[in-house]
RNA sequence: CGAGGUGUAGCGCAGUUUGGUAGCGCGCUUGGUUCGGGACCAAGAGGUCGUGGGUUCAAGUCCCGUCACCUCGACCA
């Protein structure tokens, strides 16, 4: 016992001090380190891995439903900046900007991106001439940065990883319709992949995108019934194609200005996989996006056969696409087991003597702490059942989290006991700007999205007649 | 940018009140014994005390400046 508490000494208290768990835990687990320069991240490889086994998921399914990856520079003239007037204003004050090159003073400042409208929009106004190049569909992956006040790594970084799609096309219909599916495409990967579940929809015009006519974001609820804004899909209609020129010439003959979308999710996916699942041990991480998904723990190791029947078993795994690992070093076995739990390993298998001698090995589930005895024997099967097992189980348990901490709230004394009680609070909204500003002030909840398909009667502020009902939280 | 906090060995910290040869735990190296929930013994390596100046016979410690990072707020994927 006295050693339990020892390690769980190591990492703070999930329950009572759930902010110092979260750095302690991507320190500890070394998902990542602090750069020398605030507010940067160095991604450690055990990071890196979860951010290709995400992009690698994401990437097949922008590909199926029609996007080509590209890339484009990192460096964006300043004036570019300046011709969506909304998107100026949201973004100046959060670009750093490169006044310096080769020694001398540029004539023209270059922002380093924080985002890429800009560029695309005046590359997709130099390539669009016809309909028939309609619609433009690209991704890419790649780096930008925001100049943040107070970061977080993941959640709020300067410099990020992210994929940006942009696209333009000839219709509105088709411009909502994109913006919509790659919402659903971002709800179905987080599900499926990451097993979180997400609230979609419509954001207020203050938690819209600088320069966009509509953002639909998706929101996942983490451990602390906070929320994070874990993607977001804008219909940008024809504010950016009428900023940088971006016409086609129709079948009427006429030229027309195409309608543009962008959608992204970030590095900030890892953030929300680290709050959604973890608990006091660690990391629990999905077997779809787990850097190892099975890790093997020799037991008396130095004992004849062991270590051969460990790299025998690993083997078998690798062979069937299990991302097997041993850890063969001379720590003690009980000292990996609390490591490897605290990296969020899916499924860990220990083999000893008499598990060989018997031929069996020992599993033990990082989400239940199920420890079950299985032949070695069609040993691979065994261990895709169980993966498939833990990751279908991880939704389910984030799924009844979800949905029994959604609560509504009539006034403003209900919003505030249910925020305050780590819960998402439904509420009617009169649709202005002070009841939204007035609700955050009070409560420290945001508007996260609003709720379709529901009617409420009243303002959860002035009482006035509600046109929406919002979906509130304390948000990250 | 506002409010707090911290900079001493790879990591976590003590030492600063009251100035007097740089310490502890973990980790690391070597050898040995161990191994089914953070093992043990022995011998080692490792520090211009964030940085610049000042006071003093003497500064990790006192004074002035400065830089960085962390946490919390206002802003954001």
């Amino acid at each position: 016992m006295a050693k339990d508490n020892q390690f769980v000494n190591q990492i703070a208290d999930i329950e009572t001090d759930f902010p110092r768990w979260y750095t302690d835990v991507v320190v500890k687990t070394k998902l990542v380190d602090y750069g020398p320069v605030k507010g940067t991240m160095v991604i450690r490889p055990y990071g890196y891995a979860i951010w290709e086994n995400i992009q690698k998921e994401l990437d097949a399914r922008i590909k199926a439903t029609g996007h080509q990856n590209a890339y484009f520079p990192l460096l964006i003239p300043y004036s570019y900046m300046t011709r969506e007037a909304e998107h100026v204003e949201g973004f100046a004050p959060e670009v750093a900007v490169v006044t310096v090159g080769g020694g001398e003073t540029l004539a023209e400042p270059l922002v380093i991106r924080p985002t890429s409208e800009t560029i695309f929009g005046e590359m997709y106004s130099k390539w669009l001439q016809s309909y028939r190049d309609l619609p433009i569909l690209i991704n890419q992956w790649a780096n930008v940065m925001r100049w943040e006040k107070t970061t977080r790594p993941f959640l709020r970084t300067s410099e990020f990883l992210w994929q940006e799609g942009h696209t333009a096309h000839a219709t509105e219909e088709e411009a909502m319709e994109e913006t919509m599916k790659m919402l659903g495409v971002y709800k179905e990967f987080a599900e499926t992949c990451l097993a979180i579940p997400v609230f979609t929809g419509r954001k207020t015009e203050k938690e819209k995108f600088a320069g966009a006519v509509a953002t639909f974001g998706m929101e996942a609820m983490m451990h602390d019934g906070k929320s994070l804004q874990a993607g977001t899909s804008h219909y940008l209609g024809q504010n950016f194609a009428k900023a940088f020129d971006i016409q086609f010439l129709d079948k009427d003959g006429t030229h027309k200005y195409a309608y543009t979308t962008s959608w992204g999710v970030s590095t900030r996916l890892i953030g929300a996989l680290i709050m959604a699942h973890g608990d006091q041990r660690g990391l629990v991480l999905p077997p779809v996006v787990a850097p190892v998904q099975a890790i093997l723990i020799p037991i008396a190791a130095k004992k004849e056969g062991v270590l051969e029947a460990v790299a025998d078993l690993k083997a078998k795994l690798l062979a069937s696409g299990i991302r097997a690992d041993s850890d063969t070093t001379d720590n003690s076995p009980g000292w990996k087991f609390n490591e490897w739990e605290m990296k969020g390993v899916p499924l860990r298998i220990e083999l000893g003597p008499r598990d060989i001698e018997a031929g069996k090995m020992v599993l033990v589930r990082r989400d239940t702490h199920e420890k079950v005895e299985a032949p070695l024997e069609n040993a691979a099967e065994t261990v895709q059942k169980l993966l498939a097992d833990i990751q279908s189980n991880l939704l389910k348990m984030a799924r009844r989290r979800k949905e029994e901490r959604v609560v509504s709230a009539e006034n403003m004394d209900e919003l505030l006991k249910g925020v305050e009680g780590g819960n998402f609070v439904k509420a009617g909204w009169c649709g202005c700007r002070e009841c939204e500003d007035k609700i955050k002030e009070q409560t420290a909840a945001t508007a996260r999205v609003l709720v379709e398909d529901e009617c409420a009667e009243t303002c959860v502020c002035c009482g006035k007649k509600a046109k929406h009902v919002v979906l509130f939280a304390r948000a990250y």
